[in-house]
RNA sequence: UGGCUCGUAGCUCAGCUGGUUAGAGCGCUACCUUGACAUGGUAGAGGUCGCAGAUUCGAAUUCUGUCGAGCCAACCA
């Protein structure tokens, strides 16, 4: 901080300064070389820590703990900067920042990662080999020569298979540090966590422990959704659609005391779990069927027709079948009119065994049973052609069908049984929370609303996966060895944390595991979310370290993208409203997708992802940053190395702006000149912009807005401008005195921009500003962001005079470029017309434009029918030498 | 079908609460080596602001309708 003198009365002096020796100075800005010295600078001061005890005012970042699965693509570079120059500008702005890294290292794609890289499957069977520890095989092998050779998959036990996925993922969290700081995050790198590590396992099943008491938790066998080929239930909120080729099947039903009717269906090889059939009820062709019963084909079952206003004649024959389940509406007509369950499709997506009550039904299914979805509707639709009942060729459709956002498979609906936290019951109440959260832009909120609205089933927390958080229950058995699902045991919390598979419920011995009378111990983990949905807590340390949770919690801000918005700030503002019926944090900024330059989003299946590393080589971290600081807060952005060519050309033209300023002794001085005035009370009114902008979460209007000023009033206006004041050695007192005024302001400018451009630029800003500012703070990133205060004491400047500097600067210009003449000819006489007031604010400035355009002598006229701020050239006369070159 | 965004120069985008002649950068053209910078500088060409109405003294900006693009959700038998 600045120690001003009583300023009211004095203006501020400002301390000789002696030059630097240009040749002193680096030639060119060599980004690899800086980033890397840079970056250990900041480690070695640590720079970005954050304190847990001093008394400044806390801004906490709920930083997205980002999937441990392969590598970075350049959407996580784009958003992850986006994140950063807030939290720059929080820092500087004197706030103790909370900027934490975790990685989001359990789950699914993890799992399937670890399987091919180890070319490893889990097996809950396998029994454990203490110690091992397989090589990596994709790095010596394509999956393609592992198929080959037929080299065979190790299963292992789920505690090796968990030990590998703790193996890998350790290495890639390496490579991504390695990026994250290469592009200059200002992560305190002390308060990294995985949300697999002990303390997040612990904070999760504190979470699980608070809602199972405050009976926000309840365990149900129910119809949930379910991937086939993870064999895991899923939650709505993982779901897509997916527009796949299908094709309507009709087939033809008895109905019972005489008569037909023909059903379409997508799905035939769910007639065997037909249970009812359904029509509109006002549908004249089908509404007399409503109360009687229908047999259906081939497996002979006598099912109830009832009428429902959820079917729409328009569709198929207007007339179908209930199955258990061929989708979500199945599952509310068998809940409404309390149908049989005929459950035939197994966890594993396959038919499982079923005995029906006859002998044809019984031969029938024996012919599909064990196939997949897709080969029993092949055969269903031979059987059915061959038996009669279908007469038709199957319709072809294009449809949407719901998937698993990561699955390949579409979802089927199974009766499963699985943990679920109550959500439907609280939309209204999640939606206010939701608006009293800042929402960056505004208009995103509509999206969780709009989300949480529509939300329709409760959140399924059980996954039937290993490498997760384990859900802390155990379960007694009777004395037949039945579980006793209603009377599960919960551990205390000293116990935490801990997994049911291997550690014993209080009041039990290991010899009592899975036996009569004893226990079992939950295998499940939990969804993702679960645990990503207290990220601020886990940060906060919640419930384990209370001092801190409070200083912590709630955060100020959590920056996310917008197609998480129904899962992660979702869940994250429903954790926050159970446990403590609070808020989670004040702000939530959204970022954009980067998208391909085709303006297509960039996905690892169109083979269009972009990775950061070459750009982060070819251009440096500044100017990629430049390019994610330049977008709009919540907007798609295509990526565009044209972008960052100009962010490069921003970072050196800092850098030789510098270098010009730094090469500039004066004595010591109070700023009197009027142009060096005028300019700092325009720089003074562009600091207030950006504080403005930062404070919305606009931060690119800001870079964008000091950009322009930086280049057009400084390096092309000012720096031009006040060259011949700067020049050379001055005799005279006058002279030193304006000359004093100009590097003192130039100082202050260029101290000022590095300050501007510190979020955005942080390597070259600090580049430059360890040349010679480390009196103020050692760098630039602890400097105190600029405002009215870094101006105090130098007298107010009159804009106009700059704006006319400029203005008759632009004339002259364009004068010499239209007569083909260099910028650096002299000029003996020009005579500029313009309006009497343009000419009365040029007069205090007339010999800095004089200088600067190397004019002799300057004459105005007078007109006072042209605009301001405009000059027109009435006559010119170049040097002799000139004159020789013209046309 | 509903909700939300977007549509401005060849390209990427600014344009806040309506107010002189609609801006910037890239690209393009011409010129200039000037003592921070040729990874530079000076200038130039280029737009009836998707379309149609309405409000207003005045609309790129507000309202209505419409067309197109994207996203989210509903429907998906």
């Amino acid at each position: 901080m600045l120690v001003l003198r009583d300023m009211a009365t004095s203006s501020r002096s400002f301390e000789k300064v002696q030059g630097l020796p240009l040749e002193s100075l680096p030639k060119s800005l060599e980004f690899s070389e800086v980033e890397t010295r840079l970056q250990q600078a900041w480690e070695q001061e640590k720079t970005y820590q954050y304190s847990e005890t001093d008394t400044r005012p806390v801004y906490a970042i709920d930083t997205p703990p980002p999937t441990v699965s392969g590598s970075l693509h350049v959407g996580h570079i784009f958003s992850y900067t986006q994140t950063d120059i807030i939290a720059r500008y929080q820092r500087m702005n004197g706030k103790n920042v909370f900027y934490p890294m975790g990685w989001d290292d359990n789950g699914l794609p993890t799992e399937r990662r670890v399987q091919n890289f180890f070319h490893i499957r889990c097996e809950a069977s396998a029994p454990y080999e203490a110690g091992l520890d397989l090589p990596p095989i994709l790095t010596t092998m394509t999956d393609k020569e592992l198929q080959e050779k037929r080299i065979p998959q190790r299963n292992l036990s789920r505690k090796n298979f968990i030990e590998h996925c703790h193996k890998l993922t350790v290495e890639d969290e390496k490579q991504f540090k390695k990026v994250w700081s290469h592009i200059g995050l200002s992560v305190d790198w002390k308060l990294e966590y995985a949300t697999i590590d002990e303390r997040s396992r612990t904070i999760a099943q504190l979470s699980f422990l608070d809602l199972h008491e405050k009976k926000e938790m309840y365990q149900i066998e129910a119809p949930t959704l379910w991937d086939t080929d993870f064999q895991t239930a899923v939650a709505q909120a993982e779901l897509e659609d997916r527009e796949i080729p299908g094709a309507f099947h009709d087939i033809e039903f008895q109905v019972e005391g005489g008569g037909s009717f023909t059903i379409a269906t997508t799905r035939p090889e769910l007639l065997a779990a037909c249970v009812g059939v359904t029509t509109h009820p006002t549908d004249e062709r089908y509404k007399n069927l409503i109360g009687k019963f229908a047999i259906s084909p081939l497996f002979g079952v006598r099912v109830p027709i009832f009428g429902s206003e959820m079917v729409n004649p328009e569709k198929g024959t207007g007339i179908l079948m209930v199955c258990t389940f061929g989708d979500q509406t199945d599952v509310q007509w068998w809940r409404e009119q309390k149908l049989p369950l005929r459950q035939i499709i197994g966890r594993d997506g396959r038919l499982m065994p079923f005995q029906f009550e006859t002998t044809q039904a019984n031969e029938t299914y024996a012919k599909i049973v064990g196939k997949n979805v897709k080969q029993a509707q092949k055969l269903m639709v031979e059987i059915l052609q061959a038996s009669g009942a279908m007469k038709t060729a199957p319709k072809p459709i294009q449809h949407a069908v719901k998937f698993y956002e990561k699955g390949d498979r579409p979802v089927e609906i199974l009766t499963t049984r699985q943990w679920f936290v109550k959500l439907v019951d609280k939309k209204e109440k999640m939606i206010e929370y939701g608006s009293r959260i800042k929402w960056h832009p505004e208009y995103m909120e509509a999206r969780y609303k709009n989300w949480t609205e529509n939300l329709s089933i409760d959140w399924c927390i059980s996954r039937q996966r290993f490498f997760g958080v384990s859900i802390p229950v155990w379960y007694p058995l009777d004395d037949q060895g039945i579980i006793q699902y209603d009377r599960a045991m919960v551990p205390t919390r000293k116990q935490l944390p801990v997994d049911p598979m291997s550690d014993l419920p209080e009041g039990y011995t290991e010899a009592q595991r899975g036996k009569p009378g004893g226990f079992i111990g939950e295998s499940d983990v939990f969804d993702t979310w679960f645990t990503s949905s207290l990220t601020p807590q886990l940060g906060s340390h919640w419930e384990l370290n209370p001092a801190r949770h409070k200083k912590l919690f709630p955060m100020d801000m959590r920056p996310q993208a917008h197609e998480i918005i129904r899962t992660w700030a979702f869940y994250t503002i429903a954790k926050a409203m159970l446990h403590e019926q609070s808020l989670p944090w004040k702000h939530i900024m959204i970022s954009g997708w980067v998208l391909d330059p085709d303006r297509k989003k960039m996905s690892k299946s169109k083979g269009n992802v972009v990775t950061p590393s070459q750009y982060l080589d070819e251009f440096g971290a500044d100017s990629v940053r430049y390019w994610s600081g330049l977008a709009r807060t919540g907007v798609d952005t295509a990526f565009d190395p044209g972008i960052m060519k100009i962010g490069r050309r921003l970072a050196m033209k800092i850098f030789n702006a510098g270098k010009f300023v730094f090469s500039n002794s004066a004595d010591d001085g109070v700023v009197t000149e009027p142009l060096d005035l005028a300019f700092l009370e325009k720089l003074k009114a562009q600091c207030a912009h950006a504080v403005q902008s930062f404070e919305n979460y606009e931060p690119g209007q800001a870079l964008m807005e000091t950009e322009k000023f930086f280049w057009s009033h400084f390096t092309d206006s000012y720096l031009e401008l006040v060259k011949t004041r700067t020049w050379g050695e001055k005799t005279s007192d006058a002279e030193k005195k304006a000359k004093a005024s100009a590097v003192h302001a130039l100082r202050l400018g260029l101290k000022t921009f590095l300050k501007l451009f510190a979020p955005f630029l942080p390597y070259s800003t600090e580049e430059v500003w360890r040349w010679a500012f480390t009196g103020e703070s050692k760098s630039v990133h602890l400097a105190r962001f600029p405002t009215a205060q870094d101006f105090e004491g130098i007298p107010a400047g009159d804009p106009s005079v700059f704006d006319a500097a400029v203005a008759a600067q632009t004339a002259i210009n364009q004068q010499k470029t239209l007569s083909k003449v260099s910028i650096a000819r002299a000029i003996t006489l020009i005579k500029l017309k313009a309006h009497p007031d343009t000419i009365k604010a040029l007069t205090p400035v007339q010999s800095d434009v004089c200088g600067a355009t190397k004019i002799e002598k300057l004459e105005t006229v007078s007109d006072s029918t042209l605009s301001t701020n405009l000059f027109l050239v009435e006559h010119v006369e170049y040097g002799p030498e000139v004159l020789k070159n013209m046309p």
